[in-house]
This record gives structure tokens, C-alpha cells and sequence, in this order.
DNA sequence: CGGGTTTGACCGGCGC
DNA sequence: GCGCCGGTCAAACCCG
């Protein structure tokens, strides 16, 4: 059912390097479309001109071949994926090691809906920008595999600025662990 | 009262 | 068609 791809570094690396790893592509040739720019707004997360080192989002693209894709979520093939071009939203998931399930990321939620998932004692948590007109949703989910891994999956475009200051992610930069393949 | 969450119902897609 | 599964709705509820 969804029309994008969660890739997790494979779990062979070294412990040290063990945490982190995500991202997904909103696309099947993505690589290419992750401007640092458009990661970060499709994020939701920072503000247009906010510099920070999400670019190591894109050296895991770069090195997809050393991914493995986990299978937690559904690819569609190429010809469903086509009839919904039109209608496609940027869709962009990243992982977290942390207590709490949900991180301040600068917007404000709601709360729409929570699911218990197959294979997972943990349930997963809709949530909507309130934003008035702005579709922006996102959900969240503890992994049981690792009970410390939250995986936030954002989907959409946010059609107003963030409200908060940015000091907000700094916290989240900390706590995202990205993987770093130098 | 106004905004949020909780929670079971509902619904559509998909596989059998 | 049926049942499972994941996503959403919405009524009830909660709280400042």
C-alpha cells in the first residue's frame, strides 16, 4: 500500500555504528532528489535556511547498496506506483533511539488514531498537524525488535512555517544518531 | 468552553 | 466473497 521504501543500514556493522539508520525514499530513483533543502522541508522538521548536518542523510542514500531494506513497509510495484504519481506526497521516515515516543520537532499535533501493528507489542500513533488546511501527518512507532528505536515517519508538506524556535532540534539532531558512513 | 486524547467502529485494499 | 490488516473517523472523555 505505500508507495515508498524504509531502508535500514544493514545490522552487521560495528557496534559503534549499530544505532542509527534511516531514511526512506519518497520515489524509486531517489538518490538524486535529496537536496539537502528539499530533505529538510518534506521533514518538517527545520526551517528553509536552517544549516545543519542533515547532508549525512544523503551519504546513506549514497551508499544504499550497504542498506537492507527491513521490509516494514510495503513496496508497491511500478504500475500502481505510476497511477498515483500525480497525487504522491513526499513521505520520509528516520529512526530514533529514545525514551519518549514523541520528539518536539517545532509543529504542533493531533492525536488521530493509534493501531496495534502484526508483529509488534508496541502500537503505532497517528498524529496530524493542526495547522489549519496544512495535511502534514505523521506516525509513530517503538520498534519491539529493539525497544528503544522509534521510528517517525512524516508525510506531506507542511503549507505554513514552523512556529517554534529552532532550538528544538538540536535536542532531536542529538538524540537521531545518523549514521555516518565516512 | 475550547482544545486535546482515547478508543471502538468503520472502511478500503489485498490475499486467499 | 471473506477475513485480515492498517489507516481514519468520531463520540466520548479529559483538562486547563
Amino acid at each position: 500500500m505505500e508507495n515508498y521504501r524504509t531502508i535500514f543500514q544493514s545490522s552487521s556493522s560495528t557496534p559503534a555504528a549499530s544505532h542509527l539508520s534511516v531514511l526512506n525514499m519518497a520515489n524509486s530513483h531517489a538518490g538524486a532528489e535529496f537536496q539537502d533543502q528539499r530533505l529538510n522541508q518534506h521533514l518538517g522538521l527545520l526551517a528553509p535556511r536552517t544549516e545543519i548536518p542533515i547532508s549525512y542523510m544523503n551519504n546513506i542514500v549514497a551508499q544504499r547498496n550497504n542498506l537492507v531494506d527491513v521490509g516494514t513497509v510495503e513496496v508497491k510495484p511500478d504500475e500502481k506506483y505510476k497511477v498515483e504519481k500525480k497525487s504522491r506526497k513526499p513521505k520520509y521516515a528516520f529512526q530514533t533511539r529514545s525514551q519518549v515516543d514523541v520528539l518536539d520537532d517545532g509543529y504542533r499535533w493531533r492525536k488521530y488514531g493509534q493501531k496495534a501493528v502484526k508483529n509488534n507489542r508496541f502500537p503505532r500513533s497517528y498524529y496530524r498537524c493542526t495547522h489549519q488546511g496544512c495535511n502534514v501527518k505523521k506516525q509513530i512507532q517503538r520498534l519491539s525488535k529493539d525497544e528503544e528505536l522509534v521510528v517517525t515517519t512524516y508525510e506531506g508538506k507542511h503549507s505554513h512555517p514552523m512556529q517554534k524556535s529552532m532550538e528544538n532540534f538540536e535536542h532531536i539532531l542529538g538524540q537521531m544518531q545518523i549514521y555516518n558512513s565516512s
